[in-house]
DNA sequence: TTTCCTTACGCCTATCGTAAGCATA
DNA sequence: TATGCTTACGATAGGCGTAAGGAAA
């Protein structure tokens, strides 16, 4: 078969229809110019050009050639502009996995960032309960993940992304709807829908140490995974909950957010998680845009 | 920069993720194929493959790299492929040229067997004045002349495509309209269109021959050198005019055509001329091809 | 005679295969 | 220990440049 080497001296004689002229654009001798073409030609079995020692023609076979061999040449050469810029991470794909709720605050705004300051890179989207994440990073499905601690430092890196503060969510018609803001042992011995420590294990275990610590003693009528179920118990009337600030974005009906008074004042952690054998070149890049957009607007 | 053979040898490798059987696919060893790999590696400055000694994945860059890299070499193929099929005639491009009459007729059965026989071949039609036809043979800018006689026979080959009647063209309001059929000498001494020397000599001289062999001279009112213009004349009542038997299928109005009998019968001709170094592969099919679409419906 | 494409010859780079090296399961 | 990618080495094929050959203006 021909080579490349082969196209790309047609077309440059192609273009010039003189030996010795495309012989030196391509800075070489007239005569290995001529065997190349001779070389593709029999290669082909297709005579490309018309010689008459004098003067030097396409034949029609070699119009139609010429036409599908620069194609070829442009594509080679675009073929490695592309992939040199995605090994140094100017263009490529980027999937991330998150929660409903850490996702739904913050993921527009780093979209929109990364639209104007990574053009090249493309974005997936991942939404994943937070137990799939680790495996879905494990896995290659996503190269970063917005998670809650605790991360695994063993398979994975990660960064501090966010802290929050937490909110009491009220059933709109509870008495307490009225009061301006709460503190951990207003809970005391009083209804609360909580987390569970399987699949909520964060916010199970944070709140927890909260109400330990200033020795109250909720009344759990109910366990739930997620946040948004919380907020569905709540918005029915069932009994308050404790969520983080970004989920009063989700502006649920039925349901009044407040301040919880807690130390420290923000004690709800989100965190960056990639592997650590990072293979996607475009990801520093990217987690760094991730931590200039919360910092930015913070 | 790399070549094909790099491309060949990366895309098997990124099908089978397996140097040794890549090698095989490829009729190689392992060696050379990791050589050839390093070596596209290095020219394009990107990892293509994550290699752990044990398994070998591709990289972010590798897997654009490869979508690019499969079209080159599919590309290349296809492109040898059509540039052997232009070359054996099968596909490819032919440029005709003729007369407006002459074309009228027969052109449209000519390029209705050529989509059936030869579907790879594009036809490029040239209506031209007979006097612009030899030119554009000599330059190139059509392959293939329907011509009146007679034809340069050092430049160019030619075959005879088509013998015609003449017909008489009368104006609709002429009194010898209502006539079956006509002679040449029953135009002794009356009006009538003729064609000019120059520009249209071939009809000139046709005629001419045919009425003096009759003893016949009518009496030529005007010259035209374009049969349209002779019906044009006509149509207008200006005077009788002969035509070749396929101008009748212009139908132009007020005109009413009657046969003109003549020995020989058939006295108008129709030839094929083509370059005598035809470059075009496709032309002697094509030639074939118009001789048999004459000749199939005589 | 000049121009310009092709063929001939010697040199050199690059690829090949074989074989040894080395890391991983 | 077996598998499998990489490195080392000698042989060879194909490319290059210089120089001579040959057809056309």
């Amino acid at each position: 078969m021909f080579e490349l080497t082969h196209l790309r001296c047609f077309v440059v004689l192609a273009e010039e229809l003189h030996f010795g002229k495309a012989a030196d654009r391509l800075h070489m001798t007239q005569s290995p110019l001529s065997r190349q073409i001779q070389v593709l030609e029999r290669v082909l079995g297709v005579e490309l050009f018309h010689r008459t020692s004098r003067r030097v023609t396409l034949t029609l076979a070699g119009e139609t050639f010429l036409h599908e061999a620069r194609r070829i040449v442009r594509l080679s050469e675009s073929a490695a502009l592309a992939a040199r810029r995605v090994w140094k991470g100017e263009a490529g794909r980027i999937s991330i996995g998150f929660t409903a709720v850490s996702g739904y605050m913050l993921l527009p705004r780093i979209v929109k960032r990364a639209a104007v300051a990574l053009p090249g890179i493309e974005l997936q989207l991942h939404e994943l309960v937070s137990g799939d994440q680790s495996e879905a990073l494990h896995t290659g499905l996503i190269d970063l993940a917005l998670v809650r601690p605790p991360v695994n430092r063993v398979q994975f890196d990660s960064a501090p992304l966010l802290l929050e503060k937490l909110l009491v969510a009220l059933p709109e018609d509870d008495p307490r709807a009225e009061q301006e803001s709460f503190e951990p042992r207003d809970f005391d011995d009083k209804d609360l829908v909580m987390y569970a420590q399987r699949g909520a294990g964060y916010f199970n275990q944070l709140l927890s140490g909260l109400f330990d610590r200033a020795g109250a003693a909720p009344n759990y009528v109910q366990f739930v995974t997620q946040i948004h179920s919380l907020l569905g118990l709540v918005g029915a009337s069932l009994a308050p909950g404790i969520v983080p600030e970004s989920a009063a974005g989700l502006s649920p009906r039925g349901v009044v957010f407040r301040p919880l008074r807690t130390e420290p004042a923000l004690p709800v952690e989100l965190y960056l998680a990639w592997r650590r054998e990072c293979e996607n070149p475009a990801l520093p890049a990217f987690r760094e845009l991730c931590l200039q957009a919360v910092a930015g607007d913070a």
